[in-house]
RNA sequence: GCUGGCGUAGCUCAGCUGGUAGAGCAGCUGAUUUGUAAUCAGCAGGUCCGGGGUUCGAGUCCCCGCGCCAGCUCCA
């Protein structure tokens, strides 16, 4: 066996990693955690089978970090079996950030399981049980889990090339492939999280089984590193700042869809106001309907692939439900492309509408601002010559790029590929995934291909950024679309005077307002920088007495375009905390001293009593070059 | 849509095994005129999510809806 500094160790026929581990010191044969054997991570337990490169893990070694995750699944499935005999086992791997495991059970698990399993967990690490692991043939697995129906099932999949293991860890047996760490004294910080139903196989057509969902790390810092860091995404929520903040409310009576206050408001129009500003040059903004009969959306293919998404609407002559409330915004800019002769001058010819849009999503998919059923897109549609993809993309990539970096939202690339549910024949798809790969190989940008996850007419290019706490967003999009233009049967007449086929991109930058407002909150925990924040400037007399001081001030302020209110009631310390509660960005002190003087006394969000005394004109004028150059505060 | 949990004043939450509701904040009124994260006092606020049922009696138990939350499915 190879190792990493290109020592050759011998071993003896059917040794295991562990054995590896233990030739080379005693130190790594404790630390040791799992094996990497020709690039594929293994359980140490493993028999080598044949010579080749070896690298041992230990917990250093971010792979390790899955394996013991893995095995923390299996744990948690041995102390559910203990406390529940009866339980059915499904999978359970490792994921993102921890681990679950499904369990078929009669009656599902409670909060309070959750304790229980956790302690029953602690046990079965504490008695350090070695994971066995077990080559066996079909026939045998078979017998091995004759009342495990799932587990059955599963191995009917097997053909009879692959190789079926089975890992054994006191009295618990799971059929799986590995690997695991060396034994269950391995897991030492873990936590159950929540419980929740899961299909079988994730087909909502199957079975629901009761999953526990639970993560664990090798050092109880980095554990608690992680609760923290849930607790801080809990504090940062937009559906509870949205309420401290009072930016936006549901309501019962209409599921799905935001009621914006005004400062929500103020906030949602900032946003669209800076949208519109980005796009101006480049793009044409275009008003269409909410309402269309059916026919159009026959036409689009949403008729037939997307109905069950759509509002639809009863028409009183025909007593039919055959209108729709749109859910996308491209059939009306296709009618209207198409509604005249375009020239290949012209192109690409870019079409923005800001409209809102509704989409009847499954209730149990709602979810504060991020899953609603009524919200706009900053929606466009480009028409534009093949031989014009390459720049195109490069061009809204970077348009998509920058309207992030506005907001200091740093972004990763996605292509996705066709789906199973799709319009349009393989050649069109062919075409169009190797025009959007290639224009996207041609930005030099690192991406990750996920397939079948494009749109229903087209492969796409998707944003996801990560926020100021680390989490994922899916949000700008890019979408190559070669089968509209074929169902509208869209033209444009090319140099040859000849009429032709335009390609029709589709583009988001922010997804939807609603979602991208969202992240703004949680992304800034609720304190905007200025040009953003729903109210900029508070203005606090320090008593009734400099009421009158401070009302010049705000009216100041507002005629400088600065959004200013005056507060006069209560104490100041009151006032204060009002207004560190409500994140408002400045305050604005005014008494004896600064009424005298001509001045101000600054008190700036978060920063504490560390004033700044400086002169109102100052202030104002400081104020304004902020909010134009959209400090990021 | 599916599984589970939750739903009490504008908000955050108490309310034991059934005996027709309570606090803090917010609101209103008054006193206080205040210099950097809550001045004091008083008052007013509730179809206990909705509809059925069990019971002498239901916020509490049962059933059916609705909404929200955690997931699954789906997705901007």
């Amino acid at each position: 066996m190879k190792l990493p500094d290109g020592k050759v160790l011998t071993v003896e026929r059917g040794s295991t990693s562990a054995d590896v581990a233990a030739m080379i010191g005693p130190r790594l044969a404790k630390a040791a955690l799992a094996a990497v054997v020709d690039g594929q991570t293994v359980s140490l337990m493993e028999p080598l089978e044949s010579s080749g490169d070896i690298r041992i893990l230990t917990e250093k070694d971010a792979a390790t970090l899955t394996v013991l995750r893995h095995s923390a699944a299996h744990i948690l499935a041995t102390a559910v079996r203990e406390l529940r005999p009866g339980a059915g086992i499904g999978f359970g791997p490792a994921i993102d950030e921890g681990f679950y495991y499904d369990f078929e059970v009669e009656a599902p698990f409670t909060p309070d399981d959750l304790a229980t399993f956790e302690a029953k967990m602690a046990e079965v690490a504490a008695a350090d049980m070695p994971f066995g692991r077990r080559r066996v043939s079909n026939e045998e697995a078979r017998g091995l889990f004759a009342d495990d129906p799932l587990k059955l099932e599963r191995l009917e999949e097997f053909d009879d090339a692959e190789v079926i293991t089975v890992y054994q860890n006191g009295p618990f047996l799971d059929l799986c492939k590995g690997p695991h760490v060396p034994s269950t004294g391995r897991l030492k910080h873990f936590k159950l999280l929540s419980a929740a139903g899961a299909y079988w196989r994730g087909d909502h057509r199957r079975q629901m089984l009761q999953r526990i969902y639970g993560t664990a790390f090798h050092t109880k810092a980095e554990l608690d590193e992680h609760l923290h860091r849930l607790e801080e995404a809990k504090r940062r929520d937009h559906r509870r700042l949205g309420r401290e903040l009072d930016l936006f409310q549901f309501f019962p009576v209409s599921p799905g869809a935001a009621f914006w206050t005004p400062r929500g408001t103020i906030l949602y129009n900032t946003l669209e106001q800076f949208v519109r500003e980005r796009q101006r040059e480049q793009f044409l903004e275009v008003k269409t309907p909410l309402l269309y009969t059916k026919q159009l959306w026959e036409q689009s293919g949403h008729w037939g692939k997307y109905r069950e998404n759509m509002f639809l609407v009863l028409d009183n002559e025909t007593g039919e439900h055959d209108m729709s409330l749109k859910p996308m915004n491209c059939p009306s800019h296709h009618l209207y492309y198409a509604s005249a002769t375009h020239s290949y001058r012209e192109l690409p010819l870019r079409y923005v509408t800001l409209d809102v849009l509704h989409r009847n999503e499954a209730s149990g998919a709602l979810s504060g601002l991020t899953r609603v059923r009524q919200f706009a897109q900053d929606d466009c549609h480009v028409y534009l010559r093949e031989d014009q993809i390459a720049a195109e993309v490069k061009f809204l990539m970077d348009f998509i790029l920058g309207h992030y970096d506005a907001f200091g939202l740093s972004s990763s690339l996605k292509f996705a590929t066709r789906p199973e549910q799709r319009i349009g024949s393989d050649e069109t798809w062919d075409r169009a995934e190797g025009a959007l790969r290639e224009a996207l190989e041609a930005t030099g940008r690192a991406y990750e291909v996920v397939p079948g996850d494009g749109a229903f007419y087209g492969p796409k290019i998707d944003f996801h950024v990560t926020d100021s706490i680390g989490r994922h967003w899916q949000l700008g999009t890019i979408q190559l679309d070669y089968n509209a233009p074929e169902r509208f049967d869209l033209e444009y007449v090319g140099e040859d005077n000849s009429p032709h086929r335009p390609v029709v991109i589709h583009r988001a930058v922010c997804g939807s307002f609603e979602r991208f407002i969202a992240i703004l909150i949680e992304h800034y925990a609720g304190a905007f920088p200025t040009w953003l924040a729903p109210e900029q400037v508070r203005v606090l007399p320090v008593s009734e007495r400099w009421t009158a001081s401070g009302a010049e001030l705000v009216s100041q302020l507002t005629a400088a375009g600065v959004r200013a209110q005056l507060v006069d009631r209560e104490t100041l310390p009151y006032r204060i905390r009002e207004a560190e509660t409500l994140k408002v960005p400045y305050m604005a002190i005014v008494g004896e001293r600064e009424a005298a003087a001509g001045t101000v006394a600054v008190r700036q969000r978060g920063a504490g009593n560390k004033q700044d005394v400086i002169a109102r004109d100052e202030f104002v004028a400081r104020l304004v070059q902020e909010i134009r150059e959209r400090a990021q505060g």
